[in-house]
RNA sequence: CGGGGCAUAGCGCAGUUUGGUAGCGCACCUGGCUUGGGACCAGGGGGUCGCGUGUUCGAAUCACGCUGCUCCGACCA
């Protein structure tokens, strides 16, 4: 008996009968339900035992598939000085979300919500020759972002756990490669901690540059839409799927002519003002910058706008909804718009697919009047046409043209192509083999640790709790004396604690004086994979159940099998 | 940041309308009994009723201010 035997009765995992109201989404609830977290404050979180086993495993798949694809691994300081985010010009730019803190001289700190900047830092002042490239550089490491609704438990928190790793090229062909490193090394992480995901195409948002791909986890409650199409391998997020314009059915022109449509301030007010089909209307919607400037979109009323191609299409850094007096400024009438008519030099955008509506109906931007026999193509001008909606379920895949399906997930991973952004801002340059000056080609690689397991329970659960994938479950493989008080029982338990875990299971006995059906609801709340029961029939006929969590099937075998049947179970989850 | 809601024992809640000894279920402690899916009986411990100011003989309860949490929206590498 030369091993240590991990008991429940020293595991400090407070299982709660009822869930507490502040829980909305399941992987919350039952993360506090299963004693694996505690609550600080809003967004911040203790992790209790088995949350942080569970965290540790994830964290290990991760750094072996990091170190396999070149990275080393480092550990750079929460606290980051305000200079450095100066520096990249990021210090004015990252807003509210930055935590930001003083020291005793009145400096100025920030709690590090990423880590471009120490990075850059740390490889501009060592890193001088192309010979010393590529480098890849990650850690795995609290981050803290003031989010302004923290909410969901550990998938929006403000602290939370992140493994970033950045790369250092030569050129835009080894940060590629750096990248599809990356991309495949992801692809490896996912799969190894038993999650269903799907590569997707993604914006890069403010970090910048040209390439990105999310990794999102499949589920119901995830807050990110994706789109894919089952005909070709193209996956995209619902913010970056592209679209063809789609032909409109060819007519003849009509006059252009306004109609009195006394309140039609809607599209659905309008159809039945007017009795149109909603594919024959052009909504609009309007915007501000953050330079109050006001940019004006149109797209087929029974599309939305798509606020990300927006956005990159005018190259702002925030837009909100235009104030009723802008829209006013620019020749606009609300809920009665129309690019015709509207103040020179004022940015329309209008969809690539309204463009090809064939009398069309439009607001006249004038109260309760709307045109009628709009051909945007004729009458529209001074207007820039683009790809500017949201994909809806059933829009043609923009690579082989089939309709595509959205589902809904979760985003536990991002790798970005970032260019030489950071390295050109801050100077951090090395000599190529001409003796050159060159800024770095940089990528960074993100993925939420802490949210991958909250995402793991989304993905993974049933009305009694948990089902853990094995790889990452806090332990594989719980035993289950049936009544602790019976010496004979606890030590046939014992006895195969000591089997498994030499035979390398990870495995926990509940030594607790419970009654059976509260071992039981507990073992199923937590989820270990496979559940080993110690009974009076171990004693008397030398049998044991073996129960798999996910299936509910339940083997029962000799004790002398125990092993064999259990290390098969785990082989095969 | 806008709009709602909530704050009473570790958790879930009642009590607030109509001011008068702070309650229930679960959890916890003791004893008994029980032991294959969250038992039962008896006894027990635990509260500055979120904070502050006011009204009142008297405030969990009424008024005003504040703080925190939460939901919806906006926002979000």
């Amino acid at each position: 008996m030369g091993v240590f035997v991990l008991r429940t009765t020293q595991l400090y995992a407070p299982t709660l009968r009822q869930t507490p109201a502040e829980a909305e989404v399941v992987s919350h609830q039952l993360m506090l339900r299963a004693g694996m977290i505690r609550k600080v404050a809003g967004g911040i979180y203790t992790y209790l035992p088995l949350a942080w086993r569970t965290l540790k495993k994830i964290e290990q798949i991760t750094r072996e598939e990091m170190d396999a694809a070149g990275g080393q691994e480092i550990m750079m300081p929460i606290i980051q000085p305000g200079e450095l985010w100066e520096e990249s010009g990021r210090w004015g730019a990252y807003g509210d979300e930055m935590m930001r803190i003083k020291d005793r001289h009145d400096r100025e700190f920030c709690l590090g919500p990423t880590h471009e900047e120490m990075i850059t830092s740390l490889v501009r002042d060592e890193v001088k020759s192309y010979k010393q490239l590529p480098l890849m550089l990650y850690q795995i490491q609290d981050k803290f972002r003031d989010e302004r609704r923290p909410r969901f438990g550990l998938m929006r928190g403000r602290e939370f756990i992140m493994k970033d790793l950045y790369s250092f090229d030569k050129d835009e062909a080894g940060m590629l490669e750096s990248y599809q490193k990356m991309f495949d090394a992801y692809t490896k992480i996912f799969t190894r901690c038993g999650l269903k995901f799907r590569p997707v195409e993604a914006d890069n948002g403010a970090i910048g540059g040209a390439h990105s791909h999310e990794f999102t986890v499949l589920a119901e409650s995830g807050e990110s839409n994706i789109v894919y199409c089952e005909s070709c391998d193209y996956a995209a997020s619902d913010e970056k799927a592209e679209l063809k314009p789609i032909e409109a059915q060819a007519e003849e022109a009509q006059e252009l002519k306004k109609v009195s449509t006394p309140d039609a301030h809607t599209i659905e007010l309008l159809c039945k003002c007017l009795n149109v089909p909603v594919e024959k209307t052009i909504k609009a919607v309007a915007f501000q910058t953050e330079t109050n400037e006001v940019v004006l979109t149109f797209v087929r009323g029974d599309h939305e706008v798509n606020e990300t191609k927006v956005q990159n299409a005018v190259g702002a850094l925030e837009l909100r909804m235009a104030d009723d007096d802008a829209i006013i400024a620019v020749g606009g009438c609300p809920g009665f718009m129309s690019p015709i008519g509207i103040k020179k030099g004022t940015k329309i955008l209008v969809d690539n697919t309204a463009m090809n509506i064939c009398n069309a109906v439009s607001g006249a931007n004038e109260k309760d009047v709307h045109y009628t026999g709009v051909n945007p193509k004729r009458d529209f001008t001074d207007v820039e046409v683009l790809d500017i909606r949201l994909v809806q379920k059933g829009d043609p895949c923009p690579h082989c043209g089939k309709p595509l399906e959205m589902t809904r997930g979760i985003e536990a991973g991002q790798v970005f192509t970032l260019g030489t952004k950071y390295s050109e801002a801050m100077h951090a340059t090395f000599l190529d083999e001409n003796g050159k000056e060159k800024p770095f080609v940089m990528g960074c690689y993100g993925i939420g640790v802490s949210r991958t397991m909250a995402a793991a329970i989304e993905q993974n659960n049933d009305k009694d709790g948990i089902i853990w994938p094995r790889a990452i479950a806090p332990f594989e493989a719980v035993i289950v004396p049936i009544n602790a008080k019976v010496p004979e029982q606890l030590e046939a338990g014992e006895k195969l604690y000591d089997e498994l875990k030499v035979s390398g299971v990870d495995v926990l006995l509940d030594d607790r004086k419970e009654r059976a059906g509260v071992k039981f609801k507990d073992a199923d709340l937590i989820g270990y994979p496979v559940r080993i029961t110690v009974g009076p029939k171990t004693v008397e006929e030398n049998t044991v159940e073996v129960r798999i969590r996910r299936t509910g099937e339940t083997v029962v075998c000799e004790k002398e099998k125990v092993k064999e049947t259990v290390l098969k179970m785990l082989e095969e989850l």
